[in-house]
RNA sequence: GCCGCGUUGGUCAAGGGGUUAAGACGCCUCCCUUUCACGGAGGAAUCACGGGUUCGAAUCCCGUACGUGGUACCA
């Protein structure tokens, strides 16, 4: 059995999206668990359509997510190049080599001509006429045409597409590996372009070609392209290459709260569509990533992997290992899925508490710098990491969580103190200080034992006091334990905090 | 319009002739905690519809509805 090699082909047109990603995952899990090869191979073969930076940008997805490929533009490997317009030579010959074959034929039919065929033959039953058997006869191609009339168009550098001709009355079936057997009418079908006016071929060529060339193995791709999945059967068939042709697998779609998932409007969802942020260059306009949102790159391929899959087991927090490892194409939905932001989050989460301190540390700590707090080291950053992360959601969360251990708070949760500040608790807490002061160590059931024995003696209740000390040295109603916080800023900052806050509440 | 592909709670889903139809997210209640979380215990909520086949259908078949994709010299 010849060696599993499967290829994620993107085209450079913008952002990467969800079904995107997941496409290049279950391309590269598959690979991966199979010992094969994963390959990227761009297809710009619409130069219009070419967007600058969308290439990086793909890359840098990838890197982030992990998806290290073997064979790219950037990696090299055996079958360069990877950049289907650099190839643009091989698909002209295999073009010709149909026509010769009676395949395909020269179209030398203009824009205008194919406007004006579209209108005369629009009706309310058949609002998108197709370019098919029933119509060729009547367009200027090489079908009809005589072979004198065709030699001078081609001598006279006429424009022309080479069309496949689609057979009449076939049934074109084949298997696959998701969704079974799956057939069409060949009538039904019609004449599409494989290499267009510019000797650009249209994908229909340039992914069988490529992927005879590159022998790929498993095609796995998108359901938007099982419509157009008979015609690369048919050219498989017709370049003579089916015993080569791969397996196929169309993945299902995913969709956005209302229908399809729009790739520019992530705004409008509330939740971002794309991996990581795009500027569109042309409007200047950017659209957030799932990385700058501050999910994880190990929960964003995780979330993904199960949204459409399942090994039948119960389990739903994979790493990248035990996804190779468990991952297997038949057990890939058919239907699409709607996309869940709150179960996307649940599993940044779980990956924020599963996720080693020391790695975790790694993404947080960037974040925090950018935010200009002035860190400690490491090991005490780590500290307060460990202390706040079970309420950390999303990686930004670190910020409001994590970030009034190493800055004073300026303001203060006054409406949650007002109500319960008074002479009495004033008195309290600088007395505290004074006591706090005299602590042989500062350490929090040392702190606990004095504040408690304070208010026992003060007969003031200990919540209260708590709910106070906490707005005191955190400014509002939150984070972990009081005295373990107090600990963790250590004695001097504790009594700033505690004495400013009293000059603050008065 | 035509063609393809789908349809199990609000969402992700297991189950593929006999089940009390798993589990997760979200939501609700309670416990823990005088903060917020985490954790724990419960709860509401589902087989699109109509016909068949069968002793028996969420499961197989056929229709219908709905959704979605395609119908470009875009991928």
């Amino acid at each position: 059995m010849s060696k599993v090699r499967v290829r994620f082909a993107p085209s450079p047109t913008g952002g990467l999206h969800l079904g995107g990603v997941r496409t290049v995952l279950y391309n590269y899990l598959y690979a991966k668990k199979h010992g094969g090869d994963f390959i990227v191979r761009i297809e710009d073969t619409d130069q219009t359509r070419f967007v600058t930076g969308a290439e990086e940008y793909i890359f840098d997805c990838l890197n982030w997510c992990g998806l290290k490929p073997d064979e790219s533009i950037l990696h090299g490997g055996p079958y360069a190049p990877y950049r289907q317009s650099e190839r643009k030579e091989s698909y002209t010959a295999y073009a010709k080599q149909l026509v010769e074959a009676g395949y395909a034929y020269y179209a030398f039919d203009t824009k205008e001509e194919l406007e004006k065929m579209r209108e005369d033959n629009k009706t309310a039953e058949n609002p998108a006429p197709q370019y098919d058997q029933s119509i060729r006869q009547k367009m200027r191609n090489s079908l009809h045409l005589t072979d004198t009339e065709v030699k001078d168009l081609l001598a006279k550098n006429t424009a022309y597409v080479i069309r496949i001709k689609m057979p009449a009355n076939e049934v074109i079936s084949f298997t696959d590996m998701i969704r079974g057997e799956v057939s069409f009418d060949s009538t039904l079908v019609d004449d599409k372009v494989l290499l267009k006016a510019d000797g650009m071929p249209t994908y229909h060529l340039a992914v069988v070609v490529d992927d005879y060339l590159m022998k790929i193995s498993h095609a796995f791709r998108g359901e938007e392209w099982l419509p157009s999945a008979p015609v690369h059967l048919l050219l498989w068939k017709y370049l003579g290459w089916e015993k080569q042709m791969p397996q196929w697998a169309h993945l299902p779609l995913i969709m956005g709260p209302n229908g399809k998932l729009s790739k520019r409007d992530g705004a409008k969802y509330g939740f971002p569509v794309f991996a990581m942020n795009w500027t569109d260059p042309k409007t200047n306009e950017l659209v957030e990533g799932f990385k700058e949102k501050g999910f994880l790159p190990e929960a964003f391929i995780n979330l993904l992997a199960v949204l459409g899959w399942n090994d039948g087991t119960e389990q739903e927090l994979y790493s990248m290992e035990e996804l190779i490892e468990s991952f297997s194409m038949d057990r890939v939905h058919v239907a699409g899925a709607k996309f869940d932001y709150e179960k996307a989050k649940w599993f940044n989460h779980e990956w924020i508490k599963k996720l080693d301190t020391e790695h975790l540390r790694g993404y947080v700590k960037p974040i925090l710098l950018a935010d200009n707090f002035v860190l400690p080291d490491d090991s005490s950053l780590d500290k307060v990491i460990e202390l706040v992360k079970e309420r950390c959601v999303l990686l930004t969360d670190f910020v409001q969580q994590a970030g009034f251990f190493f800055k004073t708070p300026d303001t203060f949760d006054i409406d949650a103190v007002k109500p319960k500040w008074d002479a009495t608790k004033k008195d309290y807490f600088e007395i505290l200080c004074s006591h706090l002061n005299a602590l042989p160590e500062f350490t929090f059931s040392n702190m606990e034992n004095a504040f408690k024995e304070l208010a026992t003696e003060k007969n003031i209740k200990v919540g209260e006091l708590q709910m106070i000390l906490r707005v005191m040295l955190v400014g509002s109603k939150m984070g972990p334990a009081v005295f373990t916080i107090a600990e963790t800023i250590g004695l001097d900052e504790t009594i700033k905090r505690i004495q400013n806050a009293i000059i603050s509440f008065d």
